[in-house]
DNA sequence: GGATTGCTCAGCCATATGGCTTAGTATGGT
DNA sequence: ACCATACTAAGCCATATGGCTGAGCAATCC
């Protein structure tokens, strides 16, 4: 955690797209090559990379290309941060 | 929380602004008129009303009008629907 | 009544987002 | 060698975002 603004910015841009949820949830299961995250999307692969890239400079993604595939696995720690946000704020739904 | 895709779309952008989530920060100690809430903030009174819409829209918060002062508050109801979206995926950040 | 306060409306501007197409590169299979 | 696969790169387009200015309007104060 102790996350800057301008990377919590980023962090919650990046779930403010169901695409991009949908890939977080998916790669929760595990890895995935860009084109088994890309099937179930109904999206021309170049705007679904654009996804990819976007969870990736934010931070919630990582990914290695071997030969031809590149495959992407998820960054737990993004979790910590929004999770840390809603907690610092505990006193309002709890009380 | 149950809420639906497009909605949580709205929490998420909502809080992808330092200014909004300062906003969010300074309800949590309770209801504030819109000239409160604006003067932390070095930007046009105008500039600043966008983020209140925004946030309103997306159901941060809530606002009424007495005589001609805004008074907002925030919505608890929200933070939990941003916890339910990172519990969901507790499995990866426990075990 | 007139001035001040506290918003509110309309619209301009630069940049970002989220989709698309078309074309290209590099790897792996036969 | 050739072809298919799996990305990747470049750029177009419409709309949204996040800032601004200038003008207005209703409520309150003196």
């Amino acid at each position: 955690m102790a996350e800057q603004s301008e990377t919590l910015d980023a962090v919650f841009q990046a779930l403010a797209d169901p695409t991009r949820r949908a890939i977080l949830s998916r790669l929760g299961q595990g890895p995935a090559s860009v084109g088994e995250l890309a099937a179930p999307h109904d999206m021309a692969l170049t705007s679904f990379m654009k996804h990819l890239k976007i969870l990736e400079r934010s931070g919630w993604i990582v990914s290695a290309k071997t030969g031809r595939v590149r495959t992407c696995a998820i960054v737990t720690d993004r979790f910590a941060d929004v999770g840390a946000w809603v907690y610092g704020h505990r006193s309002l739904w709890e009380g």
